[in-house]
RNA sequence: GGCUUUGUAGCUCAACUGGAUAGAGCACUUGACUACGAAUCAAGAGGUUGCAAGUUCGAAUCUUGCCAAGGUCACCA
């Protein structure tokens, strides 16, 4: 039974014997003793107020006998106010420095249940940006955090291949092009057909402006405007209008997707060839990043998908068909709204896909769990895919997971493609790792290395800062992005975890082979020593937290303040020229054990630790 | 307007889910390298947790009402 458990037992069994009241061990409010305060575990007794009728100290005074009476591993109190302190063993914390040090991995073993993680999800007519970055790194983690608790992990993402936007770039490309490749014009061949989005923006953005001045604009202005409207603003909401009723360029655009759609070869051909042209640049990111993924799904194989579930549920009477054939949902005693599933000419929309997608993707793998990691802006969309699921009896329903995630701002406001103000990946990860790389030469310690390890190097620590920048905070909560603090090397960092770690493998190595078996002789733990030792003893803890709350931040702070106990701890104390021997094996295997879950943490955030910086 | 999320130090974020004197980092001031790597450590200063009530032995956390900001309410995806 684990330290935790028995402090939690115990004083349920206290009170049941002391004051013949029944608690709950996992109620009993237990935490880790302060630091200002002598301790490892404190309990609080407040609770207990009432049915002991004695006051809080007396409480934590009768608590305290009892436990450390009754338990070897507890060997002292104290009590403050309505807090009890309680202290653990050494031989305790050092028996359990040993099994950690044993153990190969701290990963669980495989037990059989299976998760599917969706995530990135990107559109194919541009490339990825900072919003993906976040969405991938919560995705990658949260799978690797899972794939640690011994569960199979498929990673997936939907890739939206289809639709007006590819046929936009087409266009642009079809009239503009000139049969270019993105070879021929050198530039990253994802980014390649981004810049045919921006240029058909261009055009149609020069046809809207003309026709605004045109006669049938101002007529339109003047016959559709609201009172006190100016001519700007009209037009800014007018442009849906415009592109779907009056540009030529938009009719083409549309008119390409039907061909699409009645599969023309020729537009079947230039779409495959330009969607390729996106998924070798996406692969090149996603390779930088360090991620990959187990399955693909694309949408032009999926949006037909969910008719079938749609009749099903027609006749079950989930839906409900309008006198014009569309078919709806009720959902307004679940605090929602009537929701369109079926369009009335019988096509699909967004969430009729979703609908046929979630079911195929549990014929495909059977997953009890499946997880989607997209942006808080479709909170509702998924909150009403997951009642229309649970609605229809699926028998997966209860296990279907929104992670949603606050989207970025920058610190001079929101990101706007229209603004230009998206920040892209490529472009990101190239200047962190220049930003490390800028700093690790200033700063020097890299001697005797060859350019492809240093090279290496500077990698890993501007992914890390990066990263680390973007995993440490609440996944829930919308984030600001300063670029400057993104590369940052001290502090609440990345790089600071690599540094302690760095440190690690120094020191091991310059001790050389060292008999940690005495490591149990040494019985005089410094408060430092134990708190690192405490800290390694939630690792468990806090990777299921992550996990059932799908939030890696809960991970990386720990991990920052492993790194933070263990920069003091090498700092307060001697390590290799240690006092005793005993004392010199402990802390030998105390930076062994420390380093292994720094990196084990690390790993499942998706930062690589290097040996060096 | 309905629903919903957020508001904590100058800035960026925490607070183990209701517990002790609300903590870190950045920035600012000061000290520590002939100690196993100073990308480090130590110290200082910085707060009416948006405002106001309520529940509780105890509230940043729960309830209500205001104030402010975001998201969403398409036969778009």
């Amino acid at each position: 039974m684990s330290i935790t458990e028995i402090i939690k037992e115990g004083t349920a069994l206290a009170v049941k014997e002391l004051y013949d009241h029944e608690i709950n061990a996992g109620d009993v409010n237990m935490n880790v003793t302060r630091k200002e305060f002598d301790g490892d575990y404190s309990v609080v007794v407040f609770p207990y107020t009432k049915v002991a009728r004695k006051k809080p100290e007396q409480i934590a005074e009768d608590l305290g006998n009892f436990l450390v009476e009754k338990y070897d591993d507890l060997t002292k109190f104290n009590v403050i106010k309505g807090f009890l302190n309680l202290e653990v063993s050494d031989s305790y914390w050092n028996q359990y420095l040993a099994e950690m040090a044993s153990k190969e991995t701290y990963k669980k073993p495989f037990h059989g249940e299976k998760i599917m993680i969706e995530f990135s999800s990107p559109n194919t007519n541009k490339p990825l940006h900072l919003g993906h970055v976040r969405n991938i790194l919560l995705g990658w983690s949260s799978s690797k955090i899972y794939e640690a608790l011994g569960y199979e992990v498929n990673k997936v993402q939907i890739v939206n291949d289809r639709g007006i936007a590819i046929c936009k770039s087409m266009l642009a490309w079809q009239m503009l092009g000139k049969g270019e490749t993105p070879e021929a014009a050198g530039i990253k061949s994802d980014h390649y057909v981004g810049k045919w989005y921006v240029e058909f923006e261009k055009l149609f953005q020069a046809e809207y402006q003309a026709w605004q001045k045109a006669i049938n604009g101002q007529f339109t202005f003047s016959t559709q405007k609201k009172k006190e409207q100016d001519e700007a603003t009209f037009f800014k909401g007018f442009k849906n209008t415009y592109f779907n009723e009056h540009s030529q360029i938009g009719a083409d655009a549309k008119a390409m997707l039907l061909k699409w759609e009645d599969n023309d070869e020729e537009v079947r051909n230039l779409w495959t060839k330009m969607n390729g042209w996106v998924y070798k640049g996406f692969d090149t990111t996603y390779k930088n990043l360090g991620v990959e993924f187990d399955n693909l799904y694309f949408e032009s194989d999926t949006y037909l998908l969910g008719k079938d579930i749609i009749d099903d549920g027609l006749s079950k009477e989930v839906f409900y068909k309008k006198e014009d054939g569309s078919v709806w949902i009720d959902l307004e005693d679940a605090k929602m709204d009537h929701k369109l599933v079926l369009r009335s000419d019988g096509t699909s929309v967004y969430i009729t896909q979703d609908i046929g997608t979630v079911e195929k993707r549990f014929q495909d793998y059977g997953a009890k769990k499946m997880v989607y990691v997209v942006a808080d802006e479709q909170n509702y969309h998924f909150k009403v895919l997951f009642e229309i699921m649970k609605r229809m009896g699926a028998s997966y329903a209860d296990g279907l997971f929104h992670l949603s995630y606050g989207m970025i701002d920058l610190t001079t406001g929101k990101m706007k493609s229209r603004e230009g103000t998206i920040v892209d990946a490529d472009d990101l990860m190239k200047e962190v790792i220049e930003a490390a790389r800028a700093n690790a030469i200033e700063k020097g310690g890299l001697e005797g290395l060859d350019e492809a390890t240093k090279d290496d190097i500077y990698r890993k620590i501007g992914l890390a800062a990066l990263k680390f920048f973007i995993i440490k905070v609440n996944a829930k909560k919308r984030m600001i992005f300063n670029p400057e603090e993104s590369v940052d090397l001290q502090g609440n960092t990345g790089p600071y975890i690599q540094y302690a770690f760095v440190r690690i493998q120094s020191v091991l190595k310059k001790a050389g082979d060292v008999d940690t078996s005495i490591a149990s002789k040494y019985t005089d733990l410094g408060p430092t020593e134990k708190e690192l030792i405490g800290q390694i003893y939630r690792l468990d803890e806090v990777v299921k937290m992550s996990a059932d709350q799908f939030d890696p931040s809960f991970l990386a702070a720990y991990c920052y303040d492993m790194a933070k106990t263990y920069h003091r701890f090498n700092h307060d104390h001697r390590i290799i020229n240690a006092e005793s021997e005993e004392a010199k094996a402990f802390r030998i295997r105390l930076c062994e054990v420390t380093g292994k879950v720094l990196k084990f943490g690390m790993e499942l955030l998706g930062i690589e630790m290097p040996e060096r910086m």
